[in-house]
DNA sequence: TATTGTTATACTCTATAACTATA
DNA sequence: TATAGTTATAGAGTATAACAATA
């Protein structure tokens, strides 16, 4: 697969990324369709919990296009896991609200993605494991520079 | 951008690396932009440094399908950072030869990359920098539980 | 018969625009 | 006039298959 060595590899930050989110997503994406379902239905799925929210204010929460969202809904739908439910208070809108099947899947996926993260960080001592999940923490939130908004100051 | 706090942030593994790894993408994407090359050009041109590889070899170091590279070398003749070179040994195949520029460019591309790792590295104190590309060199490298090849023994 | 580079094709994803029914 | 959901369309990117020249 690669034939770089432990040290080439070091130097590259891009790929060290890109490498860990793609081997590991596709790890999820397996443990996940033993239940059927995507990633982005379980993502959709458990934001819809409360059975409040409407189509556009999950496409929000789940960084998900409203087009896309549609598809997402009616894969749900088709999967007997989320039903459309008209807004009681706006007759445009739709709530996504999970069924007990639904439900059920979600509590089983939650455990499934816990299961392969906790594999997965096991290969590392716990305080390796602690100062990791810290690092990435502090690079990826809000005003570290890998935060994707431009308010990162370097000056700090 | 993203409404979630750092607390809820760090349960979510796969999102940490996908974040980490798409916005330093598109760091490193903009700021090779500059140089008017991609990371792939890069990726490719940096390879083909010894001016001894032919188009097939520089498609399997890169872990690119040989159809995608067709595009590359195009692209970087094009731009005049290389040459195709028929190969002395054999008449189907051609060597990726880079110019001056070429070189050049490569040169200064690595200052680039480097410039930005060490932007982003310089958000963390130097010992939490050092484990964390301890602890990701340990789950990415062979062996480790995001190789990508499935010869990851979850016994050791 | 297999392989190198090439071209053409198909398929997936995503992004955009446009339409409806409401507000 | 703007918004929620939907549909249709177009674009980028990738993967597959087929081809000519050569091994």
């Amino acid at each position: 697969m690669d034939t770089r060595s432990a040290e080439e590899i070091r130097g590259d930050l891009s790929y060290l990324f890109d490498k860990a989110g793609d081997v590991l997503g596709a790890r999820m994406g397996a443990a996940l369709a033993d239940l059927g379902i995507t990633a982005r239905d379980y993502c959709v799925l458990t934001k819809a919990a409360p059975g409040t929210l409407t189509q556009r204010e999950l496409a929000e929460l789940a960084l998900l296009d409203k087009t896309t969202m549609v598809g997402t809904v009616d894969r749900l739908e088709r999967l007997g896991l989320a039903r459309r439910v008209p807004a009681p208070s706006d007759r445009r809108a739709r709530i996504v609200v999970p069924t007990e099947e639904g439900g059920r899947v979600v509590e089983k996926a939650r455990e499934v993605i816990a299961g392969v993260y906790a594999d997965v960080l096991a290969s590392l001592p716990p305080d390796r494991r602690a100062s990791l999940l810290d690092a990435l923490v502090t690079l990826v939130a809000p005003g570290g520079p890998l935060s994707g908004s431009s308010d990162y100051d370097q000056s700090r």
